[in-house]
DNA sequence: CCATCTGATTGCATATTGAAACTAGTTGAG
DNA sequence: CTCAACTAGTTTCAATATGCAATCAGATGG
């Protein structure tokens, strides 16, 4: 699981490594959506991604270690998955990429509402979010993978989330 | 050349349509090399992308509305290939992908003083070279392919780049 | 008039992707 | 103890994408 390296130029390499349909989208599961574990990843994907190819994902992301694998100590053959770093510091990319998507593609409301507050609350909310990733991911992937580790940041997003998706389902149903 | 639309999110939406191994690389080289014709963007590109592969990329943007293609009055076969507002809005990301990039990944010296460039100059840069692009791709794409008109901004990055690719012949050589 | 340059296209071998079925082991309820 | 449900994947196979080399047809330049 080698990057070719075509070239040495920063926008080359970032592409070698993260350019591909579904890298960013594992990533922002389980950056976003605290999924942790294969399952969760694998099924409550908005996308729907295949075993297969997310399983292929989640071994080239940790060779190049933008995740870590980590046995989970309540169930033998569960493994958690956390971000590292290099993928917590993704975080200002995700929120450039949220922005642009929001401006110039068909995206749903509801799923938009993170990547708004996250481009309202600039640098400032960006650095209160990696810290608060850094100690569900880093420090205390267990506690951060079973919840009693929180993240005051993902929480308020998650919530103006939810808000936003029961006002929808209120006006359609 | 339609999206599938696998969900509405934001960071979905911009990976179904930049999320490849090349879409990027050529709009940088667009962006940041102004080159604006296919022999150009073949064959002066670092990485040395494929010519069926550059055809049908270059299709593909333009399918989604980031290039726009014009026919050269100096050669009735020769296209230029322009920039859009959107594609001139990814110039935040392109910053941040440089600085993620510079940050993790065996970047060059030569080919990353850009990226630190733009990091460096923040939005302020960004905004201002925004403003170059919209002149040498949207008001005039001939004079600025040709160059007649130019970008201070690229012309700064471009000295810098070619200031250090001599120093480092100087040493190697 | 002919070599060269233009933006591509075509063929073909290989690599990657995607969907569904399947594996092998674990856990929890009865 | 037993069995259904759940765990993280792997296997299989068809479809698609990629990469390389060769090719093409229409300018252009000498």
């Amino acid at each position: 699981m080698d990057i070719e390296i075509r070239s040495g130029c920063p926008i080359n390499l970032t592409m070698e490594v993260l350019g591909d349909r579904w890298s960013l989208v594992i990533i922002r599961d389980i950056m976003f959506g605290n999924r942790r574990h294969f399952r969760e990843l694998l099924t409550q994907s908005e996308e729907g991604i295949a075993s297969n190819i997310l399983a292929a994902r989640l071994k080239r992301l940790m060779s190049y270690g933008l995740i870590t694998k980590l046995d989970d100590p309540s169930h033998s053959q569960k493994a958690i998955y956390s971000l590292t770093e290099a993928s917590i510091q993704l975080v200002p990319m995700f929120a450039m990429i949220g922005a642009w998507g929001r401006r110039f593609l068909p995206v749903s409301e509801d799923l938009s509402i993170r990547a708004e507050l996250l481009e309202e609350g600039g640098p400032p909310l960006w650095d209160e979010f990696m810290a608060d990733l850094r100690r569900i991911h880093i420090e205390d992937p267990i506690g951060g993978a079973n919840g009693t580790v929180k993240s005051p940041v993902l929480a308020r997003l998650t919530a103006a989330f939810l808000e936003v998706r029961a006002k929808m389902d209120a006006a359609a149903g």
